[in-house]
DNA sequence: GTGACTTTGTGCGTGCGTTCACAAGTTCGT
DNA sequence: ACGAACTTGTGAACGCACGCACAAAGTCAC
């Protein structure tokens, strides 16, 4: 969800060799992680249901999820820990080490710059972008942060994949284009904007306000209906009722 | 997907008499922001396909979208911005104030703490709190880190309804099941853990490792299309022969 | 080797979400 | 007043995803 959810990433539906579906692919790194932990406490054996309780999902899904990178598992017996490990990251492409640029370093570039799970996961942030000079300069997470005005640079220079956007919404559109310009295809977009790309470029959408709002309004409907239910249905009525008229406006 | 997706938000999958997707609330934020970027520009009326594409959604989509909040457009007109940016608002429960508690003050809380998104969508952070001696009494966006031993006294005292986990993982479950023991209902979970919560309870995840790994996924699908077609079709049909079971699978 | 037991892999029905395409309603020019 | 142009709201078709339920395949005890 997605979701958060998801931008632009299925345009080619067309089944592929390998294709393997989106909603399976957005789950892949949860199994992921619930097997490594599984593998650091010496477990090298789990079953389908196991898994599926770690990971949070129902039994059947991660089976069939599991399936469409082959048949991994053993009947009777369950997952190879280890192993399983082995092809989910190879199928997520975790197997090589995947460049990483982060543009903007305030206080989310900074906590990204010094989370520890990108690295863990072979991903390699080479380069720190500002557009302050009183940031340009600054040492964060072993790194010097540069200007922007090196992105250029920076992404042709070294062979960098994926660009993470983490500035004030008004400037992500522009370096977004300069990323893409320069060959970036996949963007990890934190700032609050729709960004617009050719369809060659993979952009994810991370928003924080936008998930807030989402448990706001379910928060609201779970007032609502114990609302309802402590009024009784009359109350419900008289609710719906003008609810017609505001149709005609 | 959108991605990192959702977690158990739809117990009730009752069709109810205001029933809205959850595919569409994961949007309405999202038109949300485009409108009130659009009221700020002083324009006053928005068809369906421009406000579609500010959007980067299906401008059909977005007109079944809102439609589920009743009909607030004109035929021939379009939609009056301000008048949606009200109703949207009242949809999702931004009318009225949500307190909010913020645990773990490292990083990433930081800049959740300093977020303004936050503040300027109804939502009022009320208190942040860390299990840290040295983080404990720092003062954050103008409050005082408080220890986690008053969570507590903070939750129960004041009607905060929504906790945000910026905990490292192994804290989060505990922390989580505190939160739901003084009656906390909605959590966003930022810890990389699968948070186990009675149905009642609305957690929202989200995942930077998990972001960046489906992009991976889908950038290491680009380059080994890209080598295929390099390769020529020979190549592919030398790949194609054995995996006829690519066909049958 | 055989039968009881466990667990995977998947065919199938169902429901949700997306998109097309068009009728219904509104404005504008003449 | 009327027709052309536009735009919303929605019926209907399609496709994807989920989850049940079971056959296939393996293990274990004896």
């Amino acid at each position: 969800m997605t979701t958060p959810r998801t931008t632009r990433l299925s345009r080619d539906t067309r089944e592929s060799a390998r294709g393997i579906p989106d909603a399976t692919v957005a789950r892949l790194p949860v199994y992921l992680r619930a097997l490594t932990e599984l593998a650091e406490r010496g477990v090298a054996t789990v079953s389908s249901e196991e898994l599926a309780v770690a990971a949070g999902v129902n039994s059947a899904k991660l089976r069939k999820d599991l399936s469409h990178l082959g048949s991994y598992g053993t009947r009777g017996v369950g997952y190879e820990v280890e192993y399983l490990v082995y092809q989910i990251s190879r199928e997520l492409g975790l197997t090589q080490d995947w460049r990483v640029v982060i543009i903007g370093v305030g206080n989310l570039g900074h906590a990204l710059a010094n989370y520890g799970g990108f690295a863990s996961r072979g991903f390699t942030v080479v380069a720190l972008l500002d557009a302050d000079p009183d940031v340009v300069g600054e040492h964060v997470a072993g790194l010097r942060v540069r200007s922007v005005d090196d992105l250029e640079d920076v992404v042709s220079g070294d062979d960098v994949s994926i660009g993470v956007l983490a500035t004030p919404g008004p400037a992500a559109q522009d370096l977004c284009d300069r990323l893409v310009a320069v060959g970036i295809t996949s963007v990890l977009n934190f700032a609050p904007v729709v960004l617009a790309v050719p369809d060659s470029v993979d952009v994810r959408k991370v928003d924080l306000s936008t998930e807030l709002q989402i448990l706001a309004f379910h928060e609201q409907r779970k007032a609502a209906r114990v609302a309802v239910h402590a009024a009784g249905l009359a109350a419900a009525d008289e609710d719906a009722a003008p609810v017609r008229t505001r149709v005609a406006r």
